[in-house]
DNA sequence: CTGTTAGCGCTTTCAC
DNA sequence: GTGAAAGCGCTAACAG
């Protein structure tokens, strides 16, 4: 049994009788007016032989290695996973390949990523959930090398265009919910974001807050106050729930409490409620809360959360098409510098009933 | 301002006035013998000029990639996404590329992430948690074309090392634990697996259960029955917590119902403690529970976990030395082919306490 | 319809 | 100390 070693188009060239470029033509579909006989020839053996070409050389004659780089800081972030995995799907439906990487897990993390994805000739890269902090410097190298980059969620940068959910109209339909059951005295507890950056950058946070005031304003005046808090969140992605506890657990230090509680994200919202059951503070009986993404574990936490789903499928879609015209040079049509898809309010116990509401 | 494009190895050594094969041995530390001057002149223009060298001119004339696969199937599974993760890490470290893919997002996932393993020419392959079902057709296809594979965690296949942690000693300690906090009638709730497989590939569940008995058996004969259930998991990694609710509503249909339940891991705990809420038995007064894996989740769920901790960071650096020594044609020593790493009891409330279980 | 040819960017002998 | 030259596997003109 001689060592099988892997099959070039050289290999199937020869056991078909024929010369390489033949081989190759064939086997790329420039199979135009080549004879059926030989084709099927071709064909076969290179299934045969278990032929794949190398994508090395491929790359290399062709001038374009048919990979998008897709740079994920989602660390413990469920909805970040899974953003980060259909852009992957979507990627590989648009006929490309994907190399994927999560900064959090590398030493020196978003450098050495992005320096790894220049190496591999991406041809684009998607971003996702880029934090307000991610560094300008990266940005620009790719901008240098003639990539394009587009967000998935996140933070938003200068030039890049972006696909997301419309956190204004998310935060405002869950803050409409919460105020026709009869809540009053909200707070809408969110991440303090990017200091000294430039405002664009925290707009998941900005969003948020808008949507939020703005159904607090639309409702009737005697409402009482809408309050805003802006937590820290030291490694986000790598500490979630910590960080919705902490804030929480500063929260619920006051004497008079809000009657319900809008979290940044399902993340936070579950370590909210982890806080309220340290003090004793019945969800949704005393307190209602709620959640943002849908991710699936808010489904099975102590209290089933009330949460606004990210449509992750068609964002990620959005976004590689965006990319993909990039790529083949064309330029951005109106509306795709920043794309805002609407989420949809989900209806869980968390948020509580109108009747428990006026108790 | 002209159009940047990425810099050659020919254009360093073109501004250096120097030949392309003293550029390369430069870069390459192969600087043996050239004169300071030359050397100091090479690398400061490679800098200025930003230089990369291109992967796939390196690939192609080495005859090496110089990556490393990880292949996971993760889905929503926090523990696995982790495991993933500190591979990723450990390759790195160990001086290679990485090629990601979760199986569970692509179409035909297993087949075509492979293909696109070995299409890139990985050198090696790292496999986490694969599941029982795995194709062993795919592992053929490595095997054929000499890329040593490695597994970290996940089922067992002939001629694959493996690297997991101790589940035999892991749910030793948790039963031992409950048994010692004097809980009686306890209940193993494990996934039914690889329906007509080898029984290697199912030592995820067969070595649970093994500590399991262990544990019941060298404690007094007057302890009661044992029990070991084994639920169906369909599609386990994006359905974790339904399949472990599932099984415990069924468990609690039941007239008595157990004193103390096992779960599989935590995400499967996370769902039982679900079911547990809708049919109001309290965890830990009425039933103590526990999970197995340690993520970060179960800190965080309606009852802290008690739990096993997978030394996921040393798991994945001894999987990726072995192969890194397999890639180099080194023969396996002879712990290697199965490296089983301890697992840690981690205590918190879902197991209760001692005065509680004698309730 | 099929084959010849010229590289893509890089590494690696082997000469000088 | 340095450079010339060959060639990795593949594609794309261009000839026949």
């Amino acid at each position: 049994m001689r060592s099988r070693t892997v099959p070039t188009l050289l290999q199937v060239a020869r056991e078909a009788g024929l010369s390489v470029s033949t081989a190759s033509h064939i086997l790329n579909g420039h199979s135009s007016r080549y004879s059926e006989v030989t084709r099927a020839s071709v064909e076969k053996i290179a299934r045969r032989l278990g032929y794949h070409p190398n994508r090395h050389a491929q790359a290399m004659r062709r001038k374009r290695s048919g990979v998008i780089g897709i740079l994920q800081h989602a660390g413990l972030l469920q909805a970040a996973v899974q953003k980060a995995n259909q852009a992957a799907l979507a990627v590989v439906t648009a006929g490309y390949e994907v190399l994927n990487t999560d900064v959090l897990w590398r030493p020196q993390g978003v450098q050495m990523a992005c320096s790894s994805m220049l190496d591999a000739h991406v041809e684009g890269l998607v971003l996702v959930d880029p934090p307000a902090t991610f560094p300008l410097e990266e940005l620009r190298r790719f901008r240098l090398a003639h990539i394009p980059v587009v967000a998935l969620g996140g933070a938003r940068f200068p030039e890049i265009p972006q696909v997301r959910v419309d956190a204004r109209q998310g935060m405002r339909d869950l803050t409409r919910h919460l105020l026709s059951l009869g809540h009053r005295r909200l707070c809408l507890l969110i991440p303090r974001m990017g200091e000294g950056r430039d405002e664009a950058a925290c707009w998941p946070s900005i969003e948020r807050q808008r949507g939020f005031r703005e159904a607090y304003a639309e409702a009737d005046a005697a409402l009482g106050n809408a309050e805003v808090i802006l937590a820290e969140s030291p490694n986000e992605a790598m500490h979630p729930y910590q960080n919705g506890r902490a804030a929480m657990r500063e929260l619920l230090q006051r004497p008079r409490l809000p009657r319900a509680v809008l979290c940044s994200n399902d993340d936070w919202a579950i370590g909210a409620l982890n806080a309220c059951a340290e003090r004793r503070v019945r969800v949704p009986e005393e307190m209602a809360l709620t959640g943002f993404d849908n991710s699936m574990i808010g489904e099975f936490s102590m209290v089933p959360l009330t949460t606004i789903a990210q449509p992750a499928e068609a964002m990620a879609r959005r976004a590689v098409e965006i990319l993909a015209r990039l790529i083949r040079g064309e330029r951005l049509r109106p509306g795709d510098p920043l794309v805002r898809l609407p989420g949809e309010l989900v209806i869980r116990r968390s948020c509580g009933t109108g009747s428990a509401a006026r108790m």
